[in-house]
RNA sequence: GGGAGUAUAGCUCAGCUGGGAGAGCAUCUGCCUUACAAGCAGAGGGUCAUAGGUUCGAGCCCUAUUACUCCCACCA
């Protein structure tokens, strides 16, 4: 695989060729190991409607970077992918396509021949996001791949299915549910979502029954009277206390309907009282309950009016809206109209609103399961980052009604019941039964419907490792460490995981929760198809490649909270990326094959090689701190500012002359050491940007093991040299001081200047002792000390301990000398008022660190002596004004 | 109706346990310096939303206010 470095960065050579490389030599595979530590996270199973989305992106780099430094860090790191059949969505697509290209129906085409479509789609696009998958780079274990209607999952999911109905946890009953009349199924309270809309409120007058008397309620669904079967008042109403027991007659269809008392009613709100239909509105069915009284559903499955509507049979329910509010009109029973602002339940997938109807389905009861999902985020086996969706996974948990899991749908996992077509008998089983449990009639016939998709989603931690068998994979990586995820998903998701892995296996599915938040576009859209401002992740690492793609991602990005995609930012990742590149070439390309350039410790270092060094380590420290608390951004930030600032623009350039002297003793050093630091940065970025660093590293001289499989660099407090440090700081700071002077005196960069030091001897020491570090960085060609504080016909700085003059006769402006110095007296001047201020307030003293307080006298101390020789310089240079 | 988030440079955002405000992009100036113009050096630019409070000390903690965003919710 070695080969010289193209001049050029161009991810496209490379990508698809270090991805193929890490299969070949199967470095995503994960196998129980004694002598390693598992680290386990599975992945959020995309749909296989889809394609690869930024959100993806986003989710899988993040699951990404973990892996890869756990992987490195000696753990054996298990990243397991699959798909999810999405019930509802699939089965729509499906049909879609059924109808464009056989131009059957639903019913037309039957459920053998759909099924069969279905899973031809399921091939096509489960192994096309797939492909999309690798080319973000992600390293998951594809042998394990899995699906969640394979027949391990089926298994899991029939087994958990009958466990909870035989602990009575799944219960069939006749309820309130959410109806989408466009999808045609049932769905769950999380799948409705909520939208303002505006609408009327039609006031209606109901006569009373043997009466003159009228009694006015208010609605904003006056199609629903088609199931009315009574009006409620408040038993302590002074209005209509005298209406207690008797009866009204429903408009339009003349029906009787008792008049009942319950302090559910609200006096306050509309006229105070409330027409009670129990099949389509939730209180109502309560208050049905109550009363004992009729439930009429008055709906056909696709929200037309059934045959209890009379003569509005047939009618679409908008449509039978119009004609009862126009019916009433003109029996003169509608009082009045108002408009309304109220909230309207929509299906999360089609934006239909959704009818509330009174169905058989199957529910799983969740007050009891709930309990130990608080707990485990109580007693801190389950972590949620960022902390603050703590409240929000407690509130949903403590208010929590029971989960509608029966769809009427054909794609999912069929409910393992049968009823008996002769007692009437359920009987649920793992296996399919010969004969109904009671009667022993075979004439049984299983249930229709499926189940949600999330129930076999929830179960995604443990059946994707076996269970229920009790695999050697499931004992070894089981709880998973870190479930990586979007906060859009909190409920449909990660609360039915951890409660199914409680009460299944005992334990927490997983230790940690990451949230993230979804990508936006640069204006802070949410993307989605129908704005058509989604960024395909593929178009990007096209131009870009994958690793600027994700380190994007990576950077910038703090947990829980959403992030805007600007093209700007992956370009900027890109040309770090490419930095990276030529740093790494600018090194490589002067190395011999046949040399060992391994760093021992015996070498002759001199002042910057320490200082990287000792840089180096404390990023490791750093950065290492920051993964592990998930603060993958301010990590990716850190390295990044590592390898540009010091290792490029500093380090890189102090070795130069060394790289390019007569002295090989010292050229070995410093490519030793460049070497030694370019390694270590390319194990701190991999995890970010795997494919770059990959390919620089088989680069690299000397036998190694691949990048991907490297151990993560360890802090070695041997490499870490304080006073080097300090050192470099002052030389650091005469520089930029010297290059800020030159830059505002129009010094053209090809004109050396000499460089006359005035100060302490320990400074004059150090800058002799490294003079070519101003010839290289500063354009200086000599230093010289002196022990005047006036130079003629020079520039002057002065920094902590020194005055340093750069005399430049034809180039020196005393006006613009005398302006910047000006500039800097009184900056010195804040600066030592700011301290002195400090220094001065009692309570500073008396309560600040004592550190602190000695920090403050320093610096004071440090100002004052510089503003008193700026001052000094000053008054020399009016005098030439 | 409840809850959460955000508000920091022109733009996008960092700022980890309270101790001298940062980055990228954009702008301005000077450089094709033999790894890199996808670059180098330098500069300008911020009442850290507002008002109080705690503290020796607040972008960070507390209270209230404003604006925007999001989530939850069976008030006809």
């Amino acid at each position: 695989m070695k080969k010289t470095m193209e001049s050029k960065y161009n991810p496209k050579e490379f990508e698809q060729r270090i991805y193929d490389f890490w299969m070949e030599k199967n470095y995503f595979s994960a196998k129980p190991n004694p002598d390693k530590k598992p680290f386990t996270i599975v992945l959020p199973p995309p749909n296989i409607t889809g394609q690869l989305h930024m959100g993806h992106a986003l989710d899988h780099v993040i699951q990404d970077v973990l892996i890869r430094f756990k992987r490195m860090q000696g753990y054996e790191a298990l990243w397991l992918p699959g798909t999810d059949h999405a019930s509802i969505a699939t089965e729509v697509k499906v049909l879609e396509r059924i109808k464009n290209d056989e131009g059957l129906s639903k019913e037309e085409i039957g459920r053998e021949e759909f099924l069969k479509r279905a899973w031809m789609w399921k091939d096509e696009y489960g192994t096309r996001i797939v492909d999309q998958m690798k080319k973000l780079g992600n390293s998951c274990d594809w042998e394990k791949e899995r699906f969640t209607m394979d027949e391990g999952c089926n298994q899991a999911v029939t087994k958990v299915f009958v466990n909870l109905y035989n602990k009575g946890y799944i219960y069939r009953g006749n309820r309130l549910i959410n109806w989408c009349p466009d999808c045609g199924t049932t769905l769950s309270d999380a799948e409705v979502e909520h939208e303002d809309q505006s609408g009327k409120f039609y006031h209606i007058k109901y006569q009373i029954k043997d009466s003159d008397e009228f009694l006015t309620i208010a609605t904003t669904r006056p199609e629903t009277m088609l199931g009315d079967t009574a009006v409620a008042i408040h038993p302590e109403d002074e209005r209509y206390k005298h209406l207690a027991g008797k009866s009204v007659i429903l408009p339009l269809l003349d029906r009787v309907l008792p008049i009942v008392l319950d302090d559910y009613v609200d006096m306050e709100l509309g006229t105070g009282a409330l027409k009670i239909t129990p099949a389509h509105d939730p209180n109502d069915f309560e208050i049905g309950k109550k009363h004992n009284l009729e439930s009429i559903d008055i709906f056909n499955d696709d929200a037309t009016i059934n045959k209890n509507g009379g003569k509005y049979e047939g009618m679409d329910r908008y449509e039978c809206r119009k004609a009862i509010v126009k019916d009433l009109e003109a029996g003169e029973y509608l009082l009045e109209v108002k408009d309304h602002e109220h909230a309207v339940g929509i299906c999360y997938r089609c934006g239909t609103v959704i009818e509330p109807r009174l169905s058989d389905q199957w529910f799983v009861s969740m007050e009891e399961l709930a309990k130990p999902a608080l707990e485990a985020l109580y007693k801190k086996d389950l972590k949620i980052v960022p902390g603050r969706f703590n409240k929000v996974y407690t509130h949903w948990l403590e208010n929590i009604r029971d989960w509608t899991i029966s769809r009427q749908l054909w794609w999912g996992h069929r409910i393992p019941a049968y009823y008996c077509q002769d007692c009437g008998e359920i009987t649920v089983s793992e296996t399919t039964p010969h004969s109904c449990q009671k009667c022993n009639s075979m004439n049984i016939k299983q249930d229709d419907d499926v189940l949600d998709t999330w129930f076999s989603s929830a179960l995604w931690p443990f059946s994707t490792l076996g269970w229920p068998e009790e695999t050697e994979e499931l004992k070894y990586f089981y709880p998973t460490n870190v479930l990586v995820t979007g906060y859009d998903i909190i409920f449909f998701w990660v609360i039915r995981m951890v409660f199914s892995g409680l009460e299944q296996l005992d334990e927490s599915p997983f230790e940690h929760v990451l949230i993230h938040g979804l990508v936006r576009d640069a204006q802070g859209r949410k993307m989605s198809k129908s704005l058509g401002n989604g960024v395909d992740p593929l178009e990007v690492i096209e131009q870009y490649g994958a690793d600027a793609l994700r380190f994007m991602l990576a950077t910038g990005n703090s947990p829980g909270n959403d992030l805007k995609f600007q093209m700007e930012r992956v370009e900027s990742s890109r040309n770090f990326v490419n930095k990276l590149w030529n740093a790494s070439r600018f090194l490589l390309t002067g190395l011999d094959e046949n040399i060992d350039y391994t760093l021992t410790g015996k070498e002759n270092l001199e002042l910057a090689d320490e200082w990287i060094l000792s840089r180096l380590n404390r990023a490791i420290n750093e950065i290492t701190a920051n993964i592990d608390k998930f603060e993958l951004g301010i990590a990716a930030t850190k390295i990044y500012e590592f390898v540009w600032d010091e290792y490029c623009d500093w380090y890189i350039e102090l070795t130069k002359k060394r790289l390019y002297g007569e002295d090989e003793e010292a050229k070995l050093t410093a490519q030793k050491v460049l070497l030694k630091v370019l390694e270590d940065m390319l194990k701190l970025l991999h995890p970010f940007i795997p494919f770059i660093t990959e390919e620089i590293w088989q680069n690299l001289p000397g036998k190694k093991k691949d990048l991907i499989v490297e151990s993560w660099p360890a802090y070695e407090k041997e490499m870490v040299f304080e006073e080097s440090e300090k050192s470099m700081k002052i030389i650091m700071d005469a520089i930029r001081n010297i290059r800020n002077v030159r830059a505002e005196m129009d010094v053209p960069p090809s004109r050396q200047a000499r460089l006359l030091i005035n100060g302490e001897d320990s400074i004059k020491k150090l800058f002799a002792e490294n003079e070519n570090y101003f010839g290289a960085l500063a354009a200086i060609s000599d230093i010289e000390f002196t022990d005047s504080d006036n130079v003629e016909e020079a520039a002057t700085t002065i920094i902590d301990g020194a005055q340093l003059f750069m005399p430049l006769s034809d180039l020196i402006d005393y006006n613009k000398e005398f302006d910047r110095l000006n500039r800097e007296m009184k900056k010195l001047q804040g600066e030592v008022k700011r301290a002195k201020g400090k220094l001065g307030n009692e309570g500073f003293v008396s309560k600040a660190p004592q550190k602190l307080i000695e920090e403050e006298e320093e610096k004071l101390a440090k100002y004052e002596e510089m503003l008193k020789e700026v001052e000094e310089r000053l008054s020399i240079i009016k005098e030439k004004l």
